[in-house]
Parts: C-alpha cells; structure tokens; sequence
DNA sequence: CAGTACCT
DNA sequence: GGCT
C-alpha cells in the first residue's frame, strides 16, 4: 500500500464535490443522524471543556467562542496563538470523539490521527478575520474543517494577505479538507445565516478543525 | 513598529 | 490601517 494511505476494509474515499483553491469541499458529508449523533458528542465536550473567548494578541476577545478537544487545544492571549495542552481552567482537553477521528480517516486517507480538534462556536454575529493557520509544526500534514448548524460564508485568499478572494456557503453536515498548497492559504467567515438550520435548537454554528500539531 | 484568528 |  502506498504510504499514509488507508488500504482494505472501507478504503474507499469520497470525491471532492468541489474544489476551490486547493480547499476540497465534500458537501452533506454527514447526514442528519450523523450531524446529531455529533451534536450529542460536542455537548460532552463542552460540559468537561466549557467555551469561552480568548484574547486575542492587541487586546479584543475573539467574538467566536471556542474550545477543545485532543492532546492540545489552540489558545490565544497577549502573548500569541499557541497550542496549550489543557483548558484555561487547569482541566486537560477531553478526548476527541471517535466519530470525528473516523471521519478525518475517511476524507484524509491519513494514518496519523490528530492531536487537536478545535470546536468553534459562531452566533448569528460572530465572523473570524481573515488568517492562516500556521501555530503547528509541520504543514504537511492536512486541516480537516467540519460544519454543524447554521451556514457560513467562507471566504478564501491568498498565500499572503490581500488580492482578489472567493466565497462559497458552508452547510451543516459539509466537510472541508486543507492540504497542499492550501495549507497556508488565508481564509476566514464573513457572515453567519441564522435561522438556516435546526440541528441547534439556538441556533448558530459550529465548526470543527483537525489538526496535526507536532 | 510590526503584527493583525480584532475592528471600521 | 487603527491600536497594542
């Protein structure tokens, strides 16, 4: 078998419904029984792990509310973006769903699991500046980014800030994979549709990033 | 004064 | 580009 690849029992990997600058979108991925059997999950992770908003380096809290789950979670204060083995209270991340591991298996094809699942919380207000995600140690390794509940605008750029962008809405139960080039390509969201799904009784919208971190 | 996952 |  070819190196990193997954071979025999499910081995078969789904098709890009589209790619967009080297980002690969695998739409409705997960279907409604899935998404709620995640939901489930998440609620776990956030009663052990609660959200909250990190400073961000110039002193503005973050307007998403976030968490982790994993051998580190991202965080962000005075002094920078990082990864920090345990949540701001003291308590060590919880562990990642294995739903969200074998869906990271399946779209990867990767035998590496990864260290990091950040869970985003995004109200019908929150958006996130354009950036690129560059606090872990080999880019190589690809970003897997999973959408639950309300659409959102994601907007693409560039290698480096500036020039023309691309948007496309992101649908709960969508998958997206950043490798290659796209690795360290700019992006962000722009706008949250509220009101455009159900599966979170109070609305919003959450997205999970995998990540390799060392 | 460089950085910039924020804000307008 | 302010602001830190």
């Amino acid at each position: 078998m070819k190196n990193g690849l997954n071979s025999g029992v499910s081995a078969k990997r789904p098709q890009p419904t589209l790619t967009l600058r080297g980002f690969e979108l695998f739409k409705t991925l997960l279907d409604a029984d899935e998404q709620n059997a995640l939901v489930e999950e998440l609620r776990n992770v956030i009663r052990a792990a609660p959200l909250f908003s990190p400073m961000t380096p110039y002193g503005k809290p973050m307007r998403v509310r976030m968490t982790s789950a994993g051998k580190y979670g991202w965080y962000s204060d005075r002094s920078g973006y990082r990864y920090e083995p345990r949540h701001p209270s003291g308590v060590p991340w919880p562990p990642i769903p294995n739903a969200v591991l074998q869906l990271w298996q399946t779209v990867t094809g990767i035998d590496r699991l990864p260290d990091c699942c950040l869970v985003n919380f995004y109200d019908a207000d929150a958006r996130m500046g354009m950036h690129q995600d560059k606090d872990e140690a080999d880019f190589g390794w690809p970003v897997v980014s999973i959408s639950l509940g309300d659409e959102g605008l994601f907007r693409i750029g560039n290698a480096t800030r500036g020039g023309s962008t691309e948007s496309l809405w992101l649908q709960s139960g969508d998958v997206m994979v950043m490798g290659g080039d796209a690795r360290l390509t700019y992006h962000g969201v722009d706008k949250i549709r509220a009101g455009s799904s159900s599966l979170l009784p109070k609305g919003g919208r959450i997205n999970l990033t995998l990540r390799v971190v060392d």
